[in-house]
RNA sequence: CGGGGCGUAGCACAGCCUGGUAGUGCGCUCGGUUUGGGACCGAGAGGUCGGAGGUUCGAAUCCUCUCGCCCCGACCA
C-alpha cells in the first residue's frame, strides 16, 4: 500500500476531547473519527485492525466447531418481551417504530434470535451440542458513551450461543469457549486476567469476564497474589476479623442525638459508638414490572457502619424475593427522602430497623451474632444502643451486601491480601442455562424420549475493545506500539526523500520485493520531510520500519527499526528483505 | 437524570467581562529555497461565530429558549 495515496489523516495536535491514551492515539493516528456521542467512524488503517483481530476471533471460535451466522440488527420487539428483557433493558435498548406503528429494537446482543431458531429447528438431542457466533454490531443507549471506543452506542461483538441437552455438556462448551478466549487475546497481546463476575441482566449461572488492567477501565478487580483468586468488585468476597461486642449483651436504650445524620457524626458524638460497632440502615426501592404493570417496593438494607453497600450484590439478594407472581425485578435505586419519612416515619440520619415489620430487611452477613450495637432510633435526632441483631432485629434474609476493600484478607487463601485495581471488560462468558430456552420454549427430546430445555451458554468479545486495551497497553510518547498481529501492517518502508532518486528506487525494490513475499507493508512514499514521515510512522506505530537515507546508502546499508524497543540496526540492502521477514515471522510465532 | 465545562476556518485556540470592519498558530493551495526527527520566505483560499428568538442604530459579545459535545456524579442517609 502507498501512502501517498492511502488515507490516513494525522493529527500533529491532541484532539481537545479526548481523555484516555487510545482515544487521543485512535484519533491521531487517523484511525477513528467521530459521528455523534459514542458513535464512531473506523477509518482505513483502524478498519484493517479490526479485521484483524476478528480474524483471529473467527479462527479460534471454528476451531472448537463455532459455525459463524449473519444476522439481523432489526429486531421486533415480541422476541424480546417473549424473553422479558424487553423490559429489564430499559433505557439502554434503542427502540423504534415501523411504519405500521410496530415497535422494534436495534439488537443489544442476539440470545433472542437465536433461540428463536434453535426452538424452531432443534428437535433432538442428537443435533446437539450446536456452538453458534457471529461478529457483528450492537446498539447500546449507553447512559454515558466514553472513553473512545471503550464506551460506545455501536460497536462490533462477537457473541457466541451454546445448545447442549445436559450440564456436562454446558461445562464442556464453557471450557471450550473460555480456551478459545485465552488463546484470542494473547494472540492479540494483550495481558489479561479472568475473574468471577455478575450476570447481571443476563441472567444465569455462572460467568466469567476477562479483564485487561488498565486506569482506561471502569470496572473494578479485587485480586490474590497468594493464590490468584481473582473478581470483580461486584461479585468479590473477602475476609474480615470479629469485633468485640462485650460479653454482657444488654438492654435496648434510646439516647437523644441532636445533629447527628452519619456514621462518622456518631463515632465522634458523646455516648457514640465506634464505626465497626454500629448498623447502617440504608432505604432502597425496587423496581418491578409485570407485563405493562409497574410497582416501587422499598425495603431495608443493614450493614456494619464502616462498611460500604455494594449494589449490584444488594440487587441480587432483593431479586430473590422480588421476583414472583409474574413480577421481574428491573432496578434497585436509593429511596427519595420523602419515601424515607412515609415508611421510617424518620428522616435520613436517624433510620434504623428495630421494629420495622412492614419491609422487607436485608442484613449484611457481617452483621451476624453482633451485639450491643448502635443504630438509627427512627425518630430524629434519636439512636439506639444495645441492638442485638437476631434478638432485636426481624431479619427478612441474611446476604451478603459488603463491597469489598484494598488489603481485606483473600476469601480464598490463608494468607493472601486482596488488591483492588481499574480493568477494562474485553470478553464476558456466561452459563445461561435455561432461562431462555424456558421463557423461549426451546425444548428437544432426550435419549428417554422427553422433553427438555436445552441447556445454554452465550459468550461475548468486545472487538473494538481489543484494539483500545491493546494500545492503552502498547504505547509511549511517540504514539502506538502495536502488537504485530493486531497492527493495520507488518511494517513501514520510508525512503527518507522520495526527490532522492537513488534512495527512491531502493524503497520502490524493497517494496516490490515485501509485497511479493506476502508481507503486509506500507510504503511512505510520500513528498514530505524525514521528520514528518518518521513521526508519523512512530505515531500509527506498525512493529518495524525500513529506513532509507543518504548517509547510511553511502555504505551500502540501510536501517531497519524495531519501533517498541526503538532501536535501529544497519543492514546492507541486499539483506534487509530477509531480515525484515525473519524479524516478522518471530514477531508472529510469539503472539501465535 | 443532577452538577460543571465547552460550541468562533480542517485542527488547537484568542476575541465575549466593557456591543462598533472576525483574529493567531498549525494544516491546505500556488511559487521559490530547503531535505535524517513535525523547515523557511512570499502570495492565497477558507468562517451565515452550533441553531432560533429577543434587546439595540448596531450582537461572536447582552437576555431567553433550544441542539450538540466533553467531564464528574447518579452506592455509604
Amino acid at each position: 500500500m502507498r501512502w501517498s495515496t492511502y488515507f490516513i489523516p494525522t493529527l500533529r495536535e491532541e484532539p481537545a476531547d479526548a481523555e484516555v491514551i487510545s482515544h487521543k492515539l485512535l484519533l491521531r493516528a487517523g484511525m477513528i473519527r467521530q459521528l455523534g456521542a459514542g458513535i464512531y467512524s473506523y477509518l482505513p488503517i483502524a478498519q484493517r485492525s479490526v479485521l484483524k483481530i476478528s480474524n483471529i476471533i473467527r479462527e479460534e471460535m471454528n476451531a472448537i466447531g463455532g459455525q459463524e451466522f449473519y444476522l439481523p440488527a432489526i429486531h421486533p420487539a415480541e422476541y424480546w418481551q417473549e424473553s422479558g428483557r424487553w423490559s429489564i433493558m430499559g433505557d439502554n435498548m434503542f427502540r423504534l417504530k415501523d411504519r405500521k406503528g410496530g415497535d422494534y429494537c436495534l439488537g443489544m446482543t442476539h440470545e433472542e434470535v437465536m433461540t428463536d431458531i434453535a426452538r424452531n429447528e432443534l428437535r433432538s438431542y442428537k443435533q446437539l451440542p450446536q456452538v453458534w457466533y457471529q461478529i457483528q454490531s450492537k446498539f447500546r443507549d449507553e447512559l454515558r458513551p466514553k472513553s473512545g471506543l471503550l464506551r460506545v452506542r455501536q460497536f462490533t461483538m462477537k457473541d457466541a450461543y451454546s445448545f447442549d441437552i445436559d450440564q456436562a455438556g454446558l461445562d464442556k462448551s464453557f471450557d471450550d469457549q473460555r480456551g478459545a478466549y485465552c488463546r484470542i487475546f494473547s494472540r492479540c497481546g494483550l495481558d489479561y486476567v479472568i475473574v468471577e463476575a455478575d450476570t447481571g441482566a443476563m441472567g444465569g449461572s455462572a460467568s466469567n469476564e476477562f479483564m485487561v488492567y488498565t486506569n482506561a477501565g471502569e470496572d473494578l478487580v479485587a485480586s490474590c497474589h497468594a493464590c490468584g483468586y481473582a473478581a470483580n468488585v461486584e461479585k468479590a468476597k473477602s475476609r474480615i476479623p470479629d469485633v468485640d461486642d462485650g460479653d454482657i449483651e444488654q438492654a435496648v436504650e434510646k439516647f437523644p442525638t441532636p445533629g447527628v445524620h452519619t456514621i462518622e457524626d456518631l463515632v465522634t458524638f458523646s455516648g457514640g459508638a465506634a464505626a465497626d460497632r454500629q448498623i447502617k440502615t440504608l432505604i432502597y426501592v425496587s423496581v418491578a414490572e409485570k407485563g405493562n404493570d409497574s410497582k416501587s417496593t422499598p425495603f431495608l438494607a443493614l450493614l456494619r457502619g464502616d462498611h460500604p453497600l455494594n449494589e449490584v450484590k444488594l440487587a441480587n439478594a432483593v431479586a430473590k424475593l422480588a421476583n414472583k407472581d409474574g413480577w421481574e425485578q428491573t432496578a434497585i435505586r436509593p429511596a427519595h427522602p420523602e419515601e424515607i419519612l412515609e415508611l421510617m416515619g424518620a428522616n435520613a440520619g436517624s433510620l434504623g430497623a428495630v421494629g420495622v415489620t412492614k419491609a422487607w430487611v436485608f442484613v449484611d452477613e457481617a452483621l451476624r451474632g453482633r451485639r450491643n450495637m448502635t443504630t438509627g432510633a427512627n425518630e430524629d435526632d434519636h439512636h439506639l444502643r444495645g441492638v442485638s441483631l437476631e434478638r432485636d432485629i426481624k431479619v427478612t434474609d441474611w446476604a451478603d451486601l459488603r463491597l469489598v476493600a484494598e488489603g481485606e484478607d483473600c476469601p480464598n487463601c490463608e494468607t493472601g491480601k486482596l488488591q483492588v485495581g481499574k480493568a477494562l471488560e474485553i470478553g464476558h462468558i456466561f452459563k445461561l442455562g435455561t432461562k431462555y430456552s424456558n421463557s423461549m420454549g426451546a425444548r428437544v427430546l432426550n435419549s428417554d424420549g422427553k422433553e427438555v430445555p436445552v441447556i445454554m451458554g452465550c459468550y461475548g468479545i468486545g472487538v473494538e475493545r481489543i484494539l483500545a486495551a491493546a494500545i492503552e497497553l502498547h504505547n509511549d510518547d511517540a504514539g502506538i506500539c502495536f502488537p504485530i498481529t493486531v497492527a493495520p501492517f507488518q511494517i513501514v518502508v520510508t525512503p527518507l526523500n522520495v526527490k532522492d532518486a537513488e534512495l527512491k528506487s531502493i524503497g520502490d525494490r524493497i517494496y516490490e520485493e515485501l509485497a511479493g513475499a506476502g508481507i503486509e507493508v506500507l510504503y511512505d512514499d510520500r513528498d514530505e520531510r524525514a521528520g514528518v514521515k518518521l513521526n508519523d510512522a512512530d505515531l500509527i506505530g506498525l512493529p518495524f520500519q525500513i529506513r532509507i537515507g543518504p548517509r547510511k546508502l553511502k555504505e551500502g546499508k540501510v536501517e531497519f527499526y524495531d519501533r517498541k524497543t526503538r532501536q535501529s540496526e544497519d543492514v546492507p540492502v541486499d539483506h534487509v528483505v530477509k531480515l525484515a521477514i525473519d524479524r516478522i515471522h518471530e514477531e508472529l510465532v510469539k503472539l501465535s
